[in-house]
DNA sequence: TTATGTTGTCTAGTTTATTAGACAAGTAGA
DNA sequence: TCTACTTGTCTAATAAACTAGACAACATAA
């Protein structure tokens, strides 16, 4: 009756035993418990450790070395070779170059495309404009040392700003743009935060291992009278950032 | 050569088509798209949209049953049969009662266990004591409607605060507990939030569909003068809550 | 060199996941 | 009632995940 005891939480979980091991062990390299430089237990200890076999805690460590985690070497063991989790500061001035710096050498944002659509409900809600006002959409993608760590969609009024994609392209940052519309300053109003899986497009443009837990972040920046500039939807890869309020 | 195409993603993932599938029905129920008592498209139509056959599109629709979130009837068709995500506000005063207030009618803490325990890294650098001072560790879980919303791990000096445990079993809160050392009022000093798979013994006590996902907050209360008071690991279910900053 | 412990690579068998098709059983409207 | 559409339940076949065991290849230190 109870044959297939172990193989049953697997059953019911949908999430495969290896992804389950490489996330525990991602966790604690990610977390600060286990240092680069480290030697991992052996395949056969880990095996024991997770109740497992060998061959299935060895396909963990090859998702861990594919994503660049870890390191294995024949008849040394497995080497822990990344470092830990990168803060992203949120606050009232929240702004994305200067939140890393100091935690990576080289910092980008670049602009993936831009569009003109007509503002549905969450959006027009966020920006306090009637549905179906004309609004620019950016879709952005923004790397630490050449590391993708955030995948953004940005909506701005398009009466407001007008070929705000335009000058964005000119301009380094979200910060001068806005400065370049005579907005010398602005406040991060609201941040909702939640958690899910990535799809397709998000593993991809994300450099992610398909499967990977996003942190979502909702926010809305206004003016410092309150009135609002933009709506920005990140999505930062969970294993890589942590969010400090 | 391309013979089995379309699952060659789940063979990277290790995450199960089906469960996929249900994590994507979810996310629009529970992101606001679709509202209690909406039908959902039939069996026949998700299984064209998701790329996938009946059976499997028919185990994600049984997951999302087993979870409460929607109902099947034969004939008919699925229909949505729970409510959006619960926010959780975190702000300079975050109080976990009146956080909810509002959003449920009635709201528990209840405490799992306590232990005393030597304070290790992370807990002794939260709380600015050396590490191996004694401090009180508290496990609670917290619910809505009887809904498990929060697991939360709890640690305070256990010189300022002797016998914290006892007296928070004949008190309705933390913040009536604190009350009662002459603590009249504290606040919140920082929030780190990450996000990762629930494990085993989260998935018991949340009473969690095996595989869901966690937003973790990381959090120090200090006293009006900046002295902590008390470090605190709470686990919400991703699926049910978002934290607005 | 030798012994020991490590990772790499095979073969083989079982269980689970996914697909495919057919038909039963319930619902709702013409 | 009849028809069309829905979910429920079977059987069957293939692909992927997991387990089990054996042995090769490499690293390290005695």
């Amino acid at each position: 009756m109870t044959k297939t005891e172990s193989s049953s939480e697997s059953h019911l979980s949908g999430v495969a035993l290896w992804r389950r091991i490489a996330d525990a062990i991602r966790l604690d390299i990610v977390g600060g418990k286990r240092q680069p430089g480290d030697r991992l237990p052996g395949e056969t200890e880990l095996a024991e450790r997770f109740s497992a076999n060998r061959h299935t805690v060895r396909r963990a460590l090859a998702a861990l070395q594919a994503e660049g985690v870890i390191r294995t070497e024949q008849g040394r063991g497995s080497f822990v070779d990344q470092a830990r989790r990168v803060s992203y500061r949120i606050g009232k001035r929240t702004r994305f170059s200067e939140n890393l710096a100091g935690q990576a050498a080289t910092i980008s944002r670049d602009m993936l495309s831009s569009r003109l659509e007509n503002a549905t409900g969450s959006v027009a809600a966020a920006l306090g404009l009637r549905a179906g006002t004309k609004v620019t959409r950016l879709e952005t993608l923004s790397s630490a040392d050449n590391r993708p760590m955030s995948r953004a969609s940005i909506w701005l009024s398009y009466a407001a700003f007008p070929d705000f994609a335009v000058r964005f392209a000119e301009n380094p940052s979200i910060t001068a743009t806005l400065a370049s519309y005579g907005i010398a300053d602005y406040a991060r109003a609201s941040t909702r935060i939640s958690a899910r899986h990535a799809d397709a497009d998000e593993t991809a443009t994300l450099k992610l291992a398909p499967g990977a837990i996003l942190l979502v972040s909702e926010a809305v920046d206004t003016d410092l009278g309150g009135k609002p500039l933009l709506y920005a939807l990140s999505r930062f890869p969970a294993d890589l950032m942590e969010l400090v309020v």
